[in-house]
DNA sequence: CACCATGTTTAAAT
DNA sequence: GATTTAAACATGGT
């Protein structure tokens, strides 16, 4: 479910709802600890790449949503949560209810800073450094599909995304990094920011600028798509690392560059 | 009901 | 050392 923009947008609508609230924290699956914090004033929740952080004053739960977790806010209405959830936080107005997480631990400092370290810079954090992704991608060979895949290189991007992103500057998926001009990169994360937010403020992937409905085929370029939104032709998919990428080979040929 | 999918981590193999 | 592969984990929508 979740890329970049997800997380972001849920850290602004849970600091929306719950933040400076005193919280009743519970996790009816009985997997997340709860009592330090249940009856605690929350802070904030932060996302970083696709890392949310949850803060209450003297504790941080992590949650990393893999590729099957939610977060949902449901209206307060008595009904006892479903046994798939872990962890609720209820505010005044509103439950938050997560499941199916890979990650919702609680963590310190030290292991807040191990995590930062491990990943790449986010196009969404005003004091990213893009450079940090440049380095990488400069030095390395593997293709650049699975180079914006890599959240130690650049920290958002999905599935989805890097489809369309690569689509969008007309590259080959398996175009080597150190074959990437500086200029094209920086054409890369100028984009990636701008529809990471654009992302962000609607609540989902859209490449497209006016899109002929409200389908999501048609908010995307190839993604999912059967025949490339520019040229019509055949969009090819092809399995590259561990996941599908769709591309198109007219649009973005070999040569890239 | 069967199938599919917007992810990450670890360890082992190349 | 860099990179790739395999395995494990977790739900909901169609």
């Amino acid at each position: 479910m979740p890329e970049g923009h997800t997380i972001h947008r849920l850290a602004r609508d849970l600091n929306g709802d719950l933040a400076g609230d005193v919280l009743r924290v519970s996790s009816p699956q009985g997997r997340v600890p709860t009592e330090t914090v249940d009856g605690a004033r929350f802070e904030r929740a932060e996302a970083v790449g696709k890392h949310l952080f949850l803060h209450f004053p003297d504790a941080c739960l992590h949650v990393h949503l893999g590729l099957f977790g939610r977060f949902r806010r449901r209206k307060l209405n008595g009904a006892p949560p479903r046994d798939t959830i872990r962890l609720r936080l209820e505010g005044p107005r509103y439950a938050w209810e997560l499941s199916g997480a890979t990650a919702s631990d609680w963590v310190d400092e030290h292991d807040i800073s191990a995590l930062l370290e491990r990943i790449g810079p986010d196009p969404l954090s005003p004091r990213a450094k893009p450079k940090l992704a440049w380095e990488m991608i400069h030095r390395s060979k593997r293709p650049l599909a699975a180079l914006l895949l890599d959240q130690r290189v650049m920290a958002g991007v999905g599935n989805v995304y890097r489809a369309e992103i690569l689509h969008l500057l007309g590259l080959h998926p398996e175009l080597p990094g150190n074959e990437l001009s500086q200029a094209t990169f920086q054409k890369l994360w100028r984009l990636t920011k701008k529809l990471l937010a654009r992302g962000v403020e609607e609540k989902t992937i859209r490449t497209v600028d006016k899109p002929s409905d409200r389908t999501k085929r048609e908010a995307l370029h190839v993604y999912g798509r059967s025949s490339c939104r520019n040229c019509k032709g055949r969009v090819v998919r092809v399995t590259l690392g561990q996941r599908d990428i769709h591309y198109c080979p007219r649009c973005q040929p070999r040569e890239g560059e």
